[in-house]
DNA sequence: GTCTATAGATCGATAGAC
DNA sequence: GTCTATCGATCTATAGAC
């Protein structure tokens, strides 16, 4: 048997796609190795437990998450409609249903009341969806009307993205990140 | 060993309030048995598999909101105001948080990507849901207009239901219930 | 109570790069 | 030779089902 060169870094790039479709608990060890087409035994040497990979794998959507949403609208040059249409871009790429929605959303309702490993992690995510809509608001908005808005649109499009998930419709999340968009152009 | 006496409708009112707090994946046949008192072997004489099981208490859950949902919208002698009231509390009690939030959302992201069975009843739910929310615009939109603030108005509180379960704090669901009571009577 | 399948987890053996 | 990334076998517990 030859055997599979990998890396930390390429299996967990490859098992969360599975784990934002499948769920956590709907997948095991050994259906994520064979994804990497490895044996599950080598999974144990990369992490110690099911647990320390969710965690490392919900580390790194956060990562991935909070540089680039920061990073737009941080951007010096960069107008408020060109923030708003890349923000969208991130959006759409991240909570895409046929994709399995929003992994975090999805880990939250499966896990909190259940194990509270993953719960830091996921307040970390939906605190920093929060302040970065919030941010794109602090233009045309007052600092607390702002965070009011900002909290409604998130609930918003993870509601949407919930029922495109349901209904098999993009029409949902769609009309909520539109929404989004007339809130912070005060249209 | 004294023979507990249960029916199929006790049983499937004991595993509901642990269904939605653990969810489906997370439930065992046994761990839902010991709750009702009977050996988990009686399970597989009112139902014929876990599946089945789950079906009966996602069909109750759903007839149980439709009833009341309706009934208070369509009462003839109640006032809007009074009707709003009612259906807030039928929505508090349906999606309170500390009891796990709203077992449709809750089954719907947990199970829509890899089994089928339960589409249906959970597109119903919402199919209701929606609807429910649309006759109590109907008085003060257009109906084209009222479709739409429906939508919005369960993708708030689907994302409320969400981001009070991940920061343990009433206040998101709260303010998408404030919110649609202000859209319904044009405050 | 028992069956079978599979879950998560552990261990010793070893192929292959240095 | 050593080291470490990988494998195959195996353990125990528990799942759904009868």
């Amino acid at each position: 048997m030859p055997k599979t060169k990998t890396s930390k870094e390429e299996v967990l790039n490859k098992i969360i796609p599975i784990l934002r479709v499948r769920g956590v608990q709907n997948s095991s060890m050994n259906e994520l190795a064979k994804a990497c087409g490895i044996q599950k035994s080598h999974f144990y040497y990369y992490f110690n437990s099911k647990e320390a990979l969710i965690k490392e794998v919900l580390s790194i959507v956060y990562s991935y998450f909070n540089y680039n949403i920061f990073k737009i609208i941080d951007h010096k040059s960069l107008t408020l409609p060109d923030k708003i249409t890349k923000v969208k871009h991130l959006m759409e790429k991240l909570f895409k249903a046929s994709d399995g929605g929003c992994i975090m959303a999805n880990t939250a309702l499966e896990t909190i009341h259940l194990n509270p490993t993953y719960k830091k992690e996921i307040q970390s995510f939906f605190s920093d969806f929060i302040k970065g809509v919030q941010r794109l608001l602090e233009s045309n908005y007052t600092s607390q009307e702002s965070i009011v808005l900002a909290e409604q649109i998130v609930q918003d499009i993870e509601g949407g993205i919930l029922l495109t998930q349901v209904y098999t419709d993009p029409k949902y999340l769609n009309n909520a990140i539109a929404r989004m968009e007339k809130i912070i152009l005060k249209q």
